[in-house]
DNA sequence: TATACTTGCTATAGTGACTGTAGGAGCAAG
DNA sequence: CTTGCTCCTACAGTCACTATAGCAAGTATA
């Protein structure tokens, strides 16, 4: 019983447009989908799945490139190790590094909160 | 003694290119800069600080509106107490989820390396 | 001092990642 | 059988840059 559905469907439980779907599609980063007798856009819960983790890169400012390799090191396990090694360490740091600008962010909107409580903006 | 200089050495220390200075000047999230007798756009730290800010933010997936909102917390003052604590609630929401995924990518990452240093890619 | 190099200026075109619209087909409900 | 919804392709428009052209001003070298 795997699941199927139509565009309209994935891109709504992924949050995002139809059209958006169809153009990673053409790009590359989402596979040609496999047509219906009607022509329509057939999905499965690995496409789900894949879509929203570009759309959750994307919010958290990867870029499309950037994405495409991260997908590759699930996709392709004919990586060697130290390719994937190198890819993933880089990536780490670059996740890293966002995490700790957030963390930075996050105190300064505590921060914000709190003193417009104790009735100060400035 | 506060320290000048001209927009090439601003972006190279706010690591952004000279064309997107001017182009955050011409929408308004940087402010006109004050020019010197041969035309040419002046800056002083305060102005790095604000690209700065900027360029993190869009790194981390802001839009330019956010992060024209979020400028709008520390440059006007004379926002209500309610604004700013709606506004201010809004982005630490916002923050704190990018944070949690973030966090799960990192947590991938370390996966992905230390199985590889194991020998299994998959 | 003349020449070349670098950096600045404006204006405009091109790119990446969408987003919207036009024009048409398929299907389900009334 | 018509109204309404979702799908299709193709293409134009938008946001956030990025590159290029063409020119002026400042700097370094011959």
């Amino acid at each position: 019983m795997t699941e199927e559905f139509m565009i309209g469907e994935l891109a709504k439980r992924a949050g995002c447009k139809v059209q958006t779907t169809r153009y990673y599609e053409q790009i590359g980063v989402m596979p040609t989908a496999a047509r219906a007798n009607n022509n329509r856009r057939m999905y499965r819960n690995s496409h789900l799945k894949r879509l929203m983790f570009i759309r959750h890169s994307r919010a958290l400012g990867f870029t499309l490139d950037e994405i495409r390799e991260l997908l590759a090191l699930s996709d392709q396990p004919d990586h060697t190790c130290a390719e994937v090694d190198k890819i993933a360490k880089n990536n780490l740091e670059n996740i890293q590094k966002k995490i700790r600008v957030l963390s930075i962010m996050e105190k300064e909107m505590k921060r914000m909160i709190f003193q417009c409580h104790g009735e100060k903006v400035s």
